[in-house]
DNA sequence: ATAACTGCAAACGGTTTGCAAGTCT
DNA sequence: AGACTTGCAAACCGTTTGCAGTTAT
């Protein structure tokens, strides 16, 4: 894997990454950090967001049109997404049918799940 | 809502619908359902698509770059989508966290969620 | 020194839309 | 007759890519 390097790019993407409480556009992040690095691609915006992907400190939404990210910790989990204010909140809740079940009722063997909660969080209500 | 009509394309298209045992792409299913209707328009199967969903007969999948379609049957349930060979499965497992502890633990209210399983089916083992 | 990174602009690809012609009811 | 549908082609728009120049290590 290719050794990777820190550039004001970078930094500022990252500072721009915990001024969100919510999802956003690969736009969205991008006008953010423009803030900090005035030349910033919008393209560059799109690499970085893959390697954040791949390190797992970002999600992304596809559900609906254009994706949304979301800033991830470590660890299984899944998202509460707001309907209303579109922040999102992690909750460790999980209960994907049991590997077991899935096994003994349809003969599939489960390797991974996606489960988005879509609804209205606290401060909405 | 507007008044529906049958035509010979959405003849074409529900029955070439019947002919996947497996997700499919909107491409695919247009080039199928022109083998009984030859001028069908890529315009019109994304149309019938659309149509298809708001009845619950269809539902897509964005998790992959392109969009796959999958044929639906009523009621609540989730699907297994097999990551060899692309089937899918409706399952009527379902054992996403429960809207009282959601609420309690979160203050979240849920009205809606989406649970795809991917691993490898029965036939592919 | 050199592999990694960047900005730009063009290309891409799936999906949507406008419109004039055609068709179900 | 009149609303609904269709095919075509162009427009759309988010995302990716090629490339020549720049920068971190």
């Amino acid at each position: 894997m290719a050794q990777l390097r820190m550039t004001a790019q970078r930094r500022a993407i990252a500072e721009a990454l915990d001024s969100f409480d919510r999802a956003f556009t690969a736009g969205e992040l991008h006008e953010h950090a423009r803030r900090s690095a005035r030349t910033l691609g919008l393209a560059t915006t799109y690499r970085t967001l893959e390697l954040l992907k791949d390190r797992g400190a970002v999600r992304s939404l596809t559900a609906f049109g254009e994706a949304l990210y979301i800033r991830c910790h470590p660890g299984h989990h899944h998202h509460l997404v707001c309907l209303q204010c579109g922040s999102v909140e992690e909750t460790e809740l999980c209960a994907a049918p049991p590997a077991g079940e899935l096994r003994r009722r349809h003969g599939f063997v489960s390797e991974s799940h996606d489960l988005e909660i879509y609804g209205t969080c606290a401060r909405c209500r």
